[in-house]
RNA sequence: GGCGACGUAGCCAAGUGGUCUAAGGCAGAGGUUUGCAAAACCUCCAUUCGGCGGUUCGAAUCCGCCCGUCGCCUCCA
């Protein structure tokens, strides 16, 4: 497939270097709950994946989890808990989102905290070969050298030069240049704090996917991705102290980055505050109509969070739902041919993971398996095509559950009585229970064979 | 200020040199079906791709300028 490279700023052809895809996904900073924007990059690496798999390759992927930083310190502080509680507590928020919203786990949810020893190697080799330095006020910090390496700034277009003169970068003291970056943090007292050789501390930002990358999937990994706003610094320095400590190039393969969700003219963060937690969200929408707002933009292309247009998704879903599952007489003796919409599929996946087209292709298939219905023919392989497409994007098809109101049951009796009152003529106690049941979140549908009945 | 992205129908959104008189979804109009609906099906719904120039036999697609929106440069998926 063709895969687009923020690192080469162009597409180019994917393939493995070695037996199993690896990817390595930057994960969320443990001190939140998720928004609708880290939902966004779960999914589309989460469609990569199932691709990936559904072209037959063997995928390893890899998502940390930031669990020690200024924003879980303060946290911590304020609920009275400790660093590991608030950490914990969103891990297994995350969690749970992310499983509400059909987004596979990864192979490895690796923490920072948990992954010091090798940290502290990668830091330690560092300093070795002169790439690093402890700070020079003895603070115990540690900063990474960015003069050291001259391609320096590659990954996000920036000039070292620029970045040595401290343009808008305030100068720390212990820094021997304003660009350098800090891989060892020195705790301050009452802080989180762990041994090393320069005093007690914690990891900078960067380095714990570093260590992680090369622990979990070697010295070159296929595929490196996250929001486009980690391109600089984090995957800027990712990369400098990666292929400095390993001597390897490149350290990723294909830089791969989504474009940002939008919130009101900006960009959702947590700075800005503009959020849509992803749990108000499901509360209002299905995953699947969630997922396919999602999916029906590029997954490079900015997308604005608007109420309004994931609830025409959820419409959307409706009609994908009950293609996959009508029902036909089959007695023309002819069925649908799936075969060229997996093409179409496909080719459409293929071009640097073209949901929208992709998307449009099960549309596609649909529809013809509503004509088909019309027409009488054999539908079964068609729709088990149809699902399986569908899952390549993470779609259920599946009905909204019940949200509270009428069981099963209470539905299947009200339809009873319906049946009874059309059965009399008496349409006005008939059409009474259709509004009642519309109410309650249940469509009627009256065919030949009698009332069928969804949720929406 | 530096670097970068984007601007396509009422709305969302693919398409990046000819098959585009531009995919798909939602909304809308008429019809079939239905007790009436709903869903589905059939027909219709951008001669046009922010504006102005240019390159080309040919541009939504390439180049220049302008207008507008946004991102990164500081923690951020």
């Amino acid at each position: 497939m063709k895969l687009y490279s923020t690192l080469t700023r162009d597409k180019r052809d994917f393939e493995p270097a070695g037996d199993a895809v690896t990817i390595y996904v930057c994960g969320i900073t443990t001190s939140n709950s998720s928004h609708v924007g880290h939902a966004l990059s779960a999914v589309v690496f989460d469609v990569l994946h199932r691709y990936l798999e559904f072209r037959g390759y063997t995928v390893r992927r890899v998502q940390n989890f930031t669990d020690i930083d200024d924003k879980i310190i303060a946290s911590a502080r304020d609920q009275g808990l400790s660093t590991e509680e608030v950490a914990e507590k969103y891990v297994q928020e995350f969690f749970r989102d992310m499983d509400d919203l059909n987004v596979r786990r990864a192979t490895e949810h690796p923490r920072a905290t948990e992954e010091i020893p090798a940290i502290l190697r990668m830091i330690e080799g560092l300093i070795e070969q002169g790439r690093a330095y402890p700070a020079t006020d003895n603070s115990g910090s540690v900063y990474f050298r960015v003069k050291s390496d001259p391609e320096y700034g590659k990954l996000s277009g920036r000039s070292v030069d620029e970045l040595l003169e401290g343009v808008r970068i305030d100068v720390e003291p212990g820094k021997e240049a304003p660009a350098d970056f800090a891989l060892w943090k020195s705790s301050k007292p009452g802080e989180p704090s762990w041994d090393s050789p320069w005093g007690g501390g914690r990891p900078g930002w960067h380095i714990e996917c570093s260590a992680m990358a090369l622990e979990y999937l070697g010295e070159t990994i296929d595929i490196h991705g996250g929001g486009l706003d980690l391109v600089f610094p984090h995957h800027e320095n990712e990369l400098t102290q990666s292929e400095s400590f390993t001597g390897q190039k490149p350290f990723a393969r294909f830089w791969v980055h989504n474009g940002l969700l939008r919130l009101d003219g900006a960009k959702m963060s947590k700075s800005l505050g503009n959020l849509v937690t992803v749990r108000e969200a499901l509360e209002s929408y299905s995953a699947d109509a969630i997922r396919m707002y999602i999916l029906t933009s590029h997954y490079r292309s900015p997308l604005i969070y608007d109420q309004d247009n994931i609830g025409t998704q959820e419409r959307a879903a409706r009609r994908l739902r009950q293609a996959a599952s009508v029902t036909s007489r089959a007695d023309s003796g002819d069925s649908i041919d799936p075969a060229p919409f997996r093409e179409r599929f496909v080719e459409a996946m293929e071009d640097d993971l073209n949901t929208p087209q992709a998307l449009a292709v099960i549309f596609d298939l649909a529809h013809e398996i509503n004509r088909g219905r019309d027409a009488g023919h054999e539908l079964a392989g068609a729709q088990a095509e149809m699902r399986t497409l569908a899952d390549v994007l993470g779609l259920t098809l599946a009905e909204p559950a019940s949200k509270g109101g009428l069981s099963d049951e209470d539905v299947e009796a009200r339809l009873a009585s319906r049946a009874q009152a059309r059965a009399n003529q008496d349409f006005a106690a008939a059409d009474a229970i259709r509004d009642e049941l519309i109410e309650a979140g249940v469509v009627l549908e009256d065919g030949p064979g009698g009332t069928i009945w969804s949720r929406v």
